[in-house]
RNA sequence: GCCCCCAUCGUCUAGUGGCCUAGGACACCACCCUUUCAAGGUGGCGGCACGGGUUCGAAUCCCGUUGGGGGUGCCA
């Protein structure tokens, strides 16, 4: 026997990957490699999955996307349930054989029918002691011993079920194959696994796995279950009402790194974030640090404004290359790169996810700025647009093009009208660039260049004589 | 119905009987900085669900109530 541990993740493929397994996937991400264990990834291959490959693939990518990568020594499979199918029986066999679980014939009607005049709930052992053997149609259900069943959690502590309040439940339908409670502890079995980490909501489900562990006389793993993710209604995330894909997140412009970080901070905090004043660590320091005795007992809400909020200092702190390159993706292909590398640091603290970039520099890409007519109103309205336009246009004739002259040039004209560089530039940059707001404008000017620039100059003061009339 | 889990600012959380007049982060508000917008800086708003105990002392321990969530299938 080997002393690392190996923990296991099984998500099923569904066509996507949801943020709730994303987290879970990185605390036993975390857990394998600062034990020196190893992280086993298991696949549920059901008919629908195999039918559509790219189902698992996504499982892959997505989980590579956050760091958990197949290449890693720490990291084990993809595995394959149907790869355990015969294991599966045969534990049923053994179980029979056992005496811990017995055949049943009876139909869902008639055990309903049965409860209700008996006035229980559920199916109360009746086939129990009819010592039936198989038979086409017959349930083999688990004999639930009486007594009571301790699940030593790591994160909950002591978590006590009596045994009287669980019915035999089936382990191999009449169809002859074992549900998944029978398949999960099997496989579990069978790849070794000494630590469940999983959602809370399989926590009353664990007594039932934990007996068969017991049944098939095994020693069962070390469990804990960490608390949910929730939407704003404090129910738990699910595809149809709330934005679950990480997928989607990704396509948005989130980083992988800015995900990774702010799923790290639901039900677990850093040691040392309050003394810190900030949430953001790198990921091999939460790797090193994270305990699953921290994690807390509470569903956490996934809150998209704080996960956007880390995305933006991810973002900040990226070097400019790194920037550029991450943008990318995000650019109309017809968009000449190196102008968009020479803007992209004066735009970089103005970004909450990547696909914010090609709104904030379109202008320097497009043939005539779309004219934003709120900005207009503001700014050309005023009784110094027009003159301070045309001076600026003459004054940018021949200055130098640079960021630094361009700034002193119009600064010498605006003292003619007595006005401060936040009024003087408005018109400018609304003329160029369309808006009020934007990257910052001297900047913006050098990079679009001066023919560009005084063009756009002048069909705005074109316009303003216009509607001069 | 039965079983299990949970309960600190709007949100994520720190807190394991005195260090708590409850700390941090996100959001929000104000001010500063400023070339617009951001970013950055400073400050502010804001919380221990309720009721009983235990204790010299409770956010922290116990009981109850309420509220929320999950499970209970021949789904996974």
């Amino acid at each position: 026997m080997s002393g690392s541990p190996r923990y296991r993740f099984a998500p099923s493929p569904t066509g996507f990957f949801h943020v709730g397994g994303a987290r879970t996937a990185l605390f036993n991400w975390a857990l394998a490699r600062s034990t020196g264990g190893t992280f086993v990834l298991r696949i549920e291959d059901t008919d629908e999955a195999r039918n559509r490959p790219e189902w698992t693939q996504g499982i892959i990518d997505s989980l590579a996307w956050i760091g958990i990568t197949a290449d890693d020594p720490h990291f084990e499979g993809p595995l394959f349930q149907s790869a355990f199918a015969e294991a599966h029986l045969a534990a049923a066999q053994r179980l029979f054989e056992s005496g811990h679980a017995y055949y049943c014939d009876m139909t869902p009607d008639e055990i309903q029918q049965r409860a209700e005049a008996e006035g229980v709930t559920g199916y109360a052992g009746w086939s129990r002691d009819r010592g039936l053997g198989p038979a086409a149609g017959s349930v083999l259900r688990f004999r639930v011993p009486e007594g009571i069943t301790v699940v030593r959690d790591q994160v909950r502590g002591d978590v006590s079920f009596d045994n009287d309040t669980i019915e035999d439940f089936v382990l191999v339908r009449g169809n002859g194959t074992p549900v998944f409670m029978l398949a999960n502890v099997v496989d579990d079995m069978e790849m070794g696994i000494t630590n469940v980490v999983r959602a809370e909501e399989h926590l009353p489900n664990t007594p039932k796995q934990q007996m068969i562990w017991e049944a098939l006389g095994h020693e069962p793993p070390v469990w804990a279950h960490v608390p949910v993710l929730v939407n704003e209604q404090r129910k738990k995330l699910s595809k149809r009402r709330d934005k679950v894909a990480l997928e989607q997140y990704r396509d948005e412009g989130i980083l992988a790194d800015a995900m990774v970080n702010y799923l790290m901070t639901l039900g677990w905090t850093m040691p040392g974030a309050e003394e810190a004043g900030t949430e953001i660590f790198p990921w091999p320091e939460m790797e090193a640090a994270f305990r699953l005795e921290d994690v807390n007992l509470s569903p956490a809400f996934f809150d998209t404004k704080k996960l956007v909020s880390f995305n933006g200092e991810y973002i900040r702190r990226l070097s400019v290359p790194e920037l550029v390159e991450a943008c990318d993706p995000w650019l109309p292909a017809e968009w000449d790169r190196a102008r968009f590398a020479e803007i992209a640091p004066h735009i970089q603290q103005r970004l909450n996810t990547l696909a914010d970039a090609p709104g904030v520099v379109d202008f320097l890409f497009t043939d005539d700025p779309e004219i934003d007519e709120a900005s207009w109103a503001k700014t050309m309205t005023t009784e110094y647009a027009k003159p301070l336009l045309a001076d600026a246009i003459d004054a940018y004739e021949s200055a130098d093009w640079n960021h630094e002259t361009l700034k002193s040039t119009l600064e010498d004209v605006m003292a003619r009208y007595e006005l401060k560089l936040g009024k003087a530039q408005a018109p400018v940059r609304v003329a160029v660039t369309g808006r009020t707001v934007g990257p910052p404008l001297f900047e913006a000017l050098e990079v679009m260049g001066r023919d560009e620039a005084l063009r756009r100059m002048r069909a705005a003061l074109a316009l303003l004589d216009g509607t001069d009339g």
